[in-house]
DNA sequence: CAAGAGTTTGACCAAATGGTCAGGATCACG
DNA sequence: CGTGATCCTGACCATTTGGTCAAACTCTTG
């Protein structure tokens, strides 16, 4: 048997209580890095005591690893997409924006893993190394291949991806940056944001006679 | 009477002490963020006991404020230089290029601040809202007063200096990520990436009939 | 309603952390 | 060489931190 609740809830209270632990640590560990987070503090946002919390989840560790591996997933759906239909141009512009949409709704996870990379990426250098990379090297031999069959301008596709990951993600990962700089409030530089990354992008891919 | 040393060195034992101690933290800080990094690991780095470190400095505070005001002013230089001579776009690209140079050479200190504005900012929210604020809209006019004058594509200023910061500093806050994926070790990409910026701005501004 | 499963808590612990302090070691300089 | 200023350290402290545990509470279900 073992020490804490099994991962699949089986009651609405596990279910409830697993869920408003992630979302705190999310809160959490977006804001502090792993090591600057504290269980109290994650406790208590979530709403709980400490060792209610750790009934949940056996360790710190397991709710940060429980969190990242949770949004791999989600993260790099975006990518798996890409080149799925339309124009190469018009795929690689909207995968740039759905990745801008994402910054814009789910920053807290884009921290999150923004955090994690920063500080050496210790526990998810083995996805990056594995699952993301193959990944990655995959659609750039795609757009590699679009840019040889004469459909988008030469580039180089890694740095491409590169640059679309820096520029969407800039956006939640620097939000008080981004805010503090742009006086007005709200998300509206959102669109904006929407507009030159299009043009950018756009100018990059098209080829001109 | 203060408890510390004062602020400039008055002997050489002082300047080296208070230089390995500097060197130290951004190690530290820039790997684990304020609330991750601890004394202990800072005067270990630095080669000194714990007391000794707080003999130089007054508190952890001290020395992360201090090395966060210190790496601002260097840290904005090359934006302050943009359009001190030659053509619009090439002054652009210049600046993406010394920003990116900048990312390879001082990676610490990149992740310093990236810690520091993921994490919200708290100790530098005054001078990105204060002078920051006043030099990008300064040059923000600049570009687009160039924009006007149809010396460059038009585009939204401030937008495309995020899109700078962004890109370029993205391979020194992303590292471990970026070298997850480009296989070969060494700082090649820099190349690469150095190119693909050139490509990606002298497209995006130069004006084609 | 009884009883077992599932949930919650207060009290507790060892280690780590930021910081203090009195005194000793070392250095610069007359 | 002596002496005052500078530098360094071991011992210590209060607080915080991740984590444990036995006991109590509550929920479900036969």
């Amino acid at each position: 048997m073992d020490k804490a609740v099994s991962r699949t809830p089986r009651t609405r209270i596990q279910a409830r209580n697993r869920e408003a632990i992630l979302d705190a640590a999310l809160d959490v560990f977006s804001q502090h890095g792993f090591r600057g987070a504290t269980l109290d503090q994650i406790a208590e946002v979530a709403g709980l005591s400490k060792p209610n919390l750790l009934y949940y989840f056996p360790s710190k560790e397991a709710i940060h690893v429980r969190l990242l591996s949770g949004l791999m997933d989600s993260w790099l759906d975006p990518l798996r997409h890409l080149g799925d239909a339309g124009e190469p141009v018009d795929e690689i512009v909207a995968y740039a924006l759905r990745k801008l949409d994402m910054a814009r709704t789910l920053p807290r996870e884009s921290r999150l893993f923004a955090n994690e990379i920063v500080q050496g990426a210790p526990r998810v250098l083995d996805m990056i190394e594995g699952p993301l990379k193959t990944l990655v090297d995959d659609k750039a031999a795609l757009i590699g291949g679009w840019a040889q069959e004469g459909r988008i301008a030469p580039v180089d596709p890694h740095h491409l991806i590169f640059s679309i990951w820096a520029t969407t993600q800039h956006y939640a990962d620097f939000d008080v940056q981004v805010r503090g700089i742009l006086t007005p409030e709200g998300d509206a530089h959102f669109a904006e944001a929407a507009g030159f990354l299009t043009t950018l992008y756009t100018n990059l891919l098209t080829i001109r006679p």
